[in-house]
RNA sequence: UGCCUUGUAGUAUAAUGGUAGUACGACAGAUUCUGGCUCUGUAUGUCAGGGUUCGAAUCCUUGCAAGGCAACCA
């Protein structure tokens, strides 16, 4: 209810108002958007700002929302990248109404090229690229006219239906808009509309050898799908001069582009080619290494698509550029795992305790799986007398604050006892290698009568009851904010501390059945996920994101 | 030395001529069988100058800064 309200409250960002007005008015009764993906990488964070927004305008507004494949260059785009776009979709809780291609779209893209032709707006070049590039002027100088500018619509009909024929070969010719070789706007000098290019597309296989470019493909494609809403990002806008006059000029329908700022991350890179080349120069695992910012990524890390969407949500879009603080996603990971997260008891670097005056060998204790869950139930833990606790959590000349175990200290181990430091065991080298203490028998969790207030609760194992996993500790990838505005290589930034393996950490025998779609929190330790390199021969665990870590006094991490 | 975008706390985003808000982060405190969660509080902002107006983050103007534009990429 009050959440409603909430919502309600929430001020629109500029696309909302746009559609708000366009319904309000009449323009259109309802909305339509599409989500773009070129066929050739993996999507990433910055897709599922896209994504959230096309999605979750449409939905919003009680439209619809297409996926479409802007697949018009053959050379550079896979069939196997179409399958795990829309996996990483369908991940992140949207559905699209209709699944198009742009090369669904190409025998009426040549009849609209041909319309243009006949309106004497169009004509074939016979110049190479250099040549067509040597004649563009530069933003400061106005360009050249191709001394091919002025062919008769016939001989232009002609040429372009040889191309099309297969008669030339590559580069050899192409079809140009013929608008404006002065114009202000470099896309508006008679942009490149089709290109020769022999070769096998994955969708219309073998049937073309001439591809539309960009700017000929997707505001058509937009308009013959009668998208009323086409959302993209800064780098377009000079397009939508371009994108307003193909479609005037062919008398179709009136898509509209609208332009936002794309999302970027502290920490992280985001474009295709700095991802593709950690991946091919080996500085990750793959393009699902937890590090990496895509999709298949975040998901293999343990990010919940819940979190992500709230994410986009929370910080909204404009248009100017932006380095938004990581952190912010990572609050919104711990705010959902909070939520849905089985706690467990895992110790990373044990530091063995023996209890010196238990003497019941071995009793089951309980404790809940989620406090912040009541219905979440609760399991049981084997207790002993001989515990792993972590070996952070002692210190033999604590700090003021410390509210750990130290010699004569008190703690309690959670669900279990409360115990007491009497003594501290050392190897030759004066390294602590045992801790014995005693219990108090009174302070069974749930049924403590002894009444005795301890300030620190630690997480523990039994020694023989252990269950052991390898634990991959992840953090941020670069050292650096914006890796990609520093001085000389992106890659001199990487963080080398970012991976982290532990090989064995002692678990609490609950988490050998641990599942791949299940959620943990480790106890103090952070939020965790089973990895895909688990087997049978051995779990191993992904850190999704640590627990906000507020104490001072030792810790210094970020 | 052209054209197009954009400038609001550290970050992101509101305020659409009428009290500069919100979230994350930071800091301080309360609570706590997770130094988590939760709760309370504090600090921090309109790029700059000029103009219009009773009143300007908002309108005008001049600067400044950042980004984009010269692929047969998308």
């Amino acid at each position: 209810m009050s959440e409603e309200v909430k919502k309600e409250e929430r001020s629109l960002n500029f696309l909302e108002e746009i559609i708000e007005e366009d319904l309000k008015n009449g323009r259109y009764k309802s909305i339509v958007t599409r989500f773009p993906p070129e066929p050739n990488g993996y999507l990433h964070m910055g897709h599922a700002t896209s994504i959230c927004l096309n999605f979750g305008l449409s939905k919003k507004y009680g439209g619809y929302t297409n996926l479409r494949f802007d697949d018009t260059n053959p050379t550079t785009e896979e069939i196997e990248y179409v399958e795990s776009i829309k996996d990483d979709i369908r991940w992140l809780g949207f559905e699209w109404k209709n699944e198009h291609y742009a090369s669904d779209y190409f025998d009426q893209l040549y009849e609209y090229a041909v319309t243009l032709i006949k309106k004497g707006l169009a004509y074939v070049d016979d110049s190479t690229s250099e040549e067509i590039a040597a004649m563009k002027g530069t933003p400061t100088e106005p360009g050249k006219n191709s001394p091919y500018r002025d062919r008769s619509v016939e001989e232009n009909l002609n040429l372009f239906e040889r191309m099309k024929s297969g008669e030339f070969p590559d580069g050899t010719h192409t079809l140009r808009a013929k608008i404006d070789m002065a114009h202000t706007n470099m896309l508006m000098r008679d942009p490149v509309l089709y290109r020769i290019k022999h070769a096998h597309h994955h969708q219309t296989g073998d049937k073309w050898c001439i591809y539309p470019m960009y700017d000929f493909a997707h505001g058509q494609s937009d308009s013959i799908e009668q998208v009323t809403h086409s959302i993209c990002t800064l780098e377009f806008v000079p397009h939508r001069e371009l994108y307003d006059w193909l479609i005037e000029k062919l008398e179709i329908y009136p898509s509209h582009q609208y332009e936002f700022a794309r999302r970027n991350l502290s920490y992280t890179v985001m474009s295709k080619r700095k991802l593709l080349q950690l991946v091919t120069e080996r500085h990750v695992a793959g393009w699902d290494d937890p590090r990496m910012p895509t999709i298949s990524a975040m998901r293999r890390r343990g990010y919940t698509p819940d979190s992500i969407r709230e994410f986009c949500d929370r910080v909204g879009i404009a248009k100017r550029e932006n380095l938004t603080d990581v952190g912010l996603l990572e609050f919104c990971v711990r705010e959902h795992l909070n939520k849905i997260a089985l706690r467990r008891m895992v110790v990373f670097d044990p530091l063995k305790v023996v209890i010196t005056n238990y003497t019941a060998g071995e009793e089951t204790v309980v404790s809940e799986n989620n406090p912040e869950d009541p219905d979440g139930g609760s399991r049981e833990i084997p207790f002993s007398n001989e515990l792993y606790i972590e070996r952070e959590d002692f210190m033999e000349n604590p700090p003021k604050k410390f509210f750990r175990l130290a010699p004569g200290k008190m703690v309690r181990l959670k669900s279990a006892y409360i115990v007491q430091c009497n003594e501290v065991i050392k190897d030759m080298e004066g390294n602590i290698t045992e801790l014995r203490c005693t219990y108090i028998p009174e302070s069974r969790s749930h049924n403590d009568t002894s009444g005795i207030n301890v300030k620190g609760t630690l997480h523990w194992v039994s020694v023989k009851h252990a269950a052991t996993a390898e634990v991959r500790l992840y953090d941020r990838l670069f050292k650096v904010e914006d890796p990609g505005s520093e001085e000389g290589d992106f890659k001199d930034y990487i963080n080398p501390e970012s991976l982290q393996v532990v090989k064995a950490v002692y678990a609490e025998p609950s988490l050998k059945s641990a599942k791949f779609d299940e959620r943990y929190q480790f106890l103090r330790k952070g939020y965790f996920t089973l990895d895909k390199d688990s087997s049978a021969s051995g779990m191993v665990f992904n850190r999704t994101v640590t627990l906000k870590d507020s104490w001072k006094p030792l810790a210094s991490k970020g």
